[in-house]
DNA sequence: CCGATAGGTGTAAGCGCTTACATTTTCCAT
DNA sequence: ATGGAAAATGTAAGCGCTTACACCTATCGG
């Protein structure tokens, strides 16, 4: 057994020292390694350099479960998130990481891929045990959890979902249908254009839902009558974009436009058309929603409904942050907001030169 | 007080119920509440399901922070990670949860933005006390964090990083040698370019310190001398490419090709000469490294090496679930995987149409 | 010289859970 | 019936930490 020690370099012992390790080491009590630990208490500076020090000897680290059963604080938030990854995603991020670096507080981040949570009934690795409050951007977290957690008194800011009824919980939106209805009224109008595809969003999805009523409310606004097949599914996806599109071309499906319903299905648009031998803007005007960083980048570049993505990010933080220094606020459950969108104009649409890129 | 309670629809009183409350409503002791919470020993079916419906009605949820106290899985691996939000990151992470999908266990996320640890003393928020074990794919988390990890025992897997020495951890790695010296090789053969700018990456990265030297060994191969005005900072990053190619620009420093250390700076690099109105690839033929989704995409399409970065979150995943299953394998030292690189050529290095696209 | 005061430290009671072990109940072979 | 194995449940000892409280020393004004 020693022999074989000395042949690997290092294989770890696994000696996870305790508090009481330090205390037996410095010679004092775990409460007074606790209070040297959290600065809490005074502590004669000799004895505090003496626990200090076994505590580099030992390379101990507190246990945080431990802590945490007996503190209310974890000093971090939670983030449960389907699709991280999406270019959506890192301006949310960088929105929320602004405001936990200026606060001092860790970002936990939990995937929820459809597949890893539906089936399995084990807890949720995030909450009250290892954050001070959630931020929820995920239609996959049940509603019924999201009001467990909420009863328990869990600081909690939804993004882009409506919380279930009756539960009083902040949330953030963008104005989806007025973005939508600027888009598609660009195209309608300013280029005359008169059958638009839509990409639909995911069914569910409430900004999907909003949007899609922003393209009927153009249409009707207009007087342009919408033609059933020119409806397809995008799924803020774009493989399923560029599958949908490339079916409308195969059955012959005429149309002069589309709307995309976030801009990942206008790139699989572009793609489909493309390979199509389609001229982009001319054959086929495209508009996306979002704007992603990619979006100025694309060529033609991607005439889009701007969201504050990053805004949303900021915001939603500093609700929960506020949410979880100063308790629940007064007339919480009016805290609907609702960021408002822009259209930026670029080529895509048929537009020529702007002054952005 | 009551009336007040009228007023909002449901202000929660804060009720987290605990496992003992749980049992005096279901008229047991917690250990059988616990027994069927966990589905471990044997209980009457009625006793069962006398708890499970006191469960529901008092919407109990056990505490992690507690079991874990008690148990030794969390039933979730942690990724610890900088730069969240690149396309670098989201095939990674696909390639993560490819795994953790697959084998049931959930992915915490915890995002270190350099702001964000650097100084606070804190203890890290993920580690033994929320995860069984441990990706590592920074290089702002201190060796001597990961060193005390790996001595308690914590498996880990640490990517496109080597361990602090004498540190047995698995390591993950591309062949970046290899995958540079062959992209510069073919602008150097393929194509003659003879001055051709590296845009480096961070200092201190040895992803981006191996880059440069296949960068050099190609020179070196083909007898070319390297002009140290055409080594440049590239960061990694679109911006700080871009800087860079518009001063080199600016100074009139003359070149006919790029080599970028990553695909994002190559971004930056096209978005300068484009600026600048140079033809792309005619005047100067530019090549990446990594191959995000994105770079097929760019017009011209990027010519770049391959990184096999999903197959690195995947083999990194099932790699750290192998050490937590089955404790710490033999010969780990020897653990280091590099996987191999491929240059993928489109347009953007002069290079006609090929058979990608 | 004494009680008050304050700094420094230890004691021990939990936080919410799991689990080895003890105890009680059930039920079947005899 | 009845002894005893098997099943069901309870008891209580922690897991590693924090913190109210008690205790002990100096220190100091009166």
């Amino acid at each position: 057994m020693d022999s074989r020690r000395q042949e690997h370099l290092w294989k770890p012992e696994t000696v996870r020292s305790t508090i009481s390790d330090v205390a037996r080491r410095a010679g004092v009590s775990t409460a007074t390694v606790s209070r040297v630990m959290n600065r809490s208490g005074r502590v004669h500076p000799a004895t505090a350099e003496r626990v200090r020090s076994a505590v580099q000897a030992l390379g101990y680290t507190p246990h945080l479960a431990a802590r945490r059963l007996m503190q209310q604080r974890t000093n971090a938030i939670g983030l449960i998130s389907a699709e991280i990854g999406g270019p959506y995603y890192a301006a949310l991020l960088r929105g929320i990481e602004e405001v936990t670096a200026r606060e001092r507080c860790a970002l936990l981040i939990l995937s929820i891929s459809s597949l890893n949570y539906e089936d399995m009934d084990m807890a949720l690795p995030l909450g009250e045990h290892n954050t001070d409050g959630l931020l929820i951007f995920t239609n996959s977290l049940p509603d019924d959890i999201v009001t467990r957690l909420h009863l328990r008194g869990h600081p909690m800011v939804m993004l882009h979902r409506t919380p279930p009824s009756g539960v009083a919980i902040p949330h953030i939106h963008v104005a989806n249908q007025s973005g939508a209805y600027a888009a598609v009224s660009h195209l309608l109008v300013a280029h005359e254009r008169r059958r638009i595809v839509l990409l639909r969003g995911p069914d569910g999805n409430e900004d999907a839902f909003e949007r899609e009523q922003g393209y009927h409310r153009a249409h009707f606004d207009c007087g342009v009558e919408v033609a059933p097949e020119l409806l397809v599914q995008g799924d803020f996806s774009e493989e399923v974009a560029q599958a949908s599109i490339t079916e409308l071309l195969r059955r012959g499906v005429v149309f002069d436009a589309i709307f995309a319903a976030d801009d990942e299905s206008a790139y699989g648009a572009v793609a489909a058309l493309r390979a199509a031998g389609r001229r982009l803007p001319e054959d086929v005007a495209i508009v996306g929603f979002d704007d992603v960083p990619l979006s100025r980048h694309l060529t033609p570049a991607l005439t889009t409904v701007a969201a504050p993505i990053q805004a949303i990010g900021r915001l939603a933080t500093e609700l929960l942050l506020d949410q979880i220094q100063q308790g629940t606020p007064e007339r919480l459950e009016e805290r609907k907001l609702v960021l408002e969108t822009q259209l930026v104009v670029r080529r895509s649409c048929g537009c020529t030169a702007s002054s952005s890129e």
